[in-house]
DNA sequence: CTATTCAGTTTAACCGTTTGGTTAAATATA
DNA sequence: TATATTTAACCAAACGGTTAAACTGAATAG
């Protein structure tokens, strides 16, 4: 039919990158088709103006995210073995594709004022899905009778922090950064949520 | 020696609502100085241009939050104590001020980027303390043997995200919300937290 | 007591640059 | 040729920042 065709990948790829460092309102268009190596009416043609870029960059952010955590619960039986999981599927989710939780929490600052709202579902679900982990702990005996939300929000912030700031906590301080690899913030992140900071008999 | 004198404390809280809102990009100069019923070139002359607006926001944010954890710290015995005392200071100062959690969050988001460099002193001083309260706890038998880091992260990403998301988990599921009150979000970290997500004797 | 001065303060109007977005023409394939 | 793709050039609007003039009220001079 036609000439070379663009990847739309790239654009979307470029795109990422550009809202995960400078924000929606910092990314610049011009500066996503210099990333990608295309003319800027190329992202107009190919998929849309900034916020439909946004909108597709969110989107696919959140589906390799949920597929990640279902990936996870597939391969767990009891509720503390999916919790593990989870934790541990989003964390290598998020070494691997660090522009995800950058975006996700720039939203939260924002109040979700330019979150898509086809995201909701997505949360939602998210939220469900905890929910129901924790009810089955619940009833299986293996958790404490906790809120399902906060747990959800004390993973994900966890996870998404302290992997935005691997770096910052070098330059902080170089000599204690804290954990740096996708394995050892599970690990720690997971000691703490399952364990707490008390010594048992403590309280 | 004149006239009614603008105070300076206007500018920089419409500043600060701006920079929350909207981000470091995102906040256009003009609109600080609508929200402050200034006229635009009052800005520059009183404080200064867009960098060190932001800058004089984020210094003013973090000093405020330091001062509520040493407000709790002083009241505090033992290292238990102390994590309480710590999460429920500053998230009743985030109560007060939602502003500065927006910021920060934006800021790790960023990787720091616009993050004036005197910040980073006062982060640095506060990992010490976190990491002296758990030194301490861990001496006196109240504590595991936790990551201080990684404990610092849990409780600041957990109150930010979670203050700054009433609305969003209002909107997201009004049946159930979560915890929505200073008190509540206080309350429901402080248990996972402390114990954990484990029924004791689980493991 | 009034007029004048003077420094600090406030403002409207302006400026060069950058921004998101468009368009008409060019290019490449089939 | 017909169609899908790619591009350089362009545009109005919005942006951060500046400036010179206007205003204010206390101090000073007559």
């Amino acid at each position: 039919m036609s000439p070379k065709i663009i990847d739309e990948s790239v654009i979307l790829s470029a795109a990422a990158e550009e809202f995960a460092e400078m924000g929606f309102n910092g990314a610049r268009v011009d500066s996503i088709a210099k990333r990608a190596n295309v003319n800027k009416a190329m992202l107009y043609y190919r998929v849309g103006d900034k916020k439909e870029l946004y909108r597709r960059v969110v989107l696919n952010g959140q589906k390799s995210i949920q597929t990640a955590i279902m990936n996870a619960l597939s391969t767990s039986n009891t509720a503390p073995d999916a919790i593990v999981a989870i934790l541990k599927g989003i964390t290598e989710n998020v070494a691997e594709n660090r522009l995800i939780p950058s975006i996700i929490l720039r939203e939260i600052s924002g109040s979700g004022k330019t979150l898509p709202e086809e995201a909701l579902k997505g949360i939602s679900k998210f939220m469900g899905t905890i929910k129901s982990v924790v009810k089955m702990g619940i009833e299986e005996g293996t958790f404490r009778d906790i809120d399902s939300i906060t747990l959800q929000f004390i993973i994900t912030s966890a996870i998404f922090t302290m992997s935005l700031t691997t770096q910052l906590r070098q330059n902080i301080n170089p000599e204690n950064p804290g954990p740096l690899t996708a394995e050892t913030i599970t690990d720690s992140i997971n000691d703490i949520l399952l364990n707490g900071i008390l010594k048992e008999g403590t309280v």
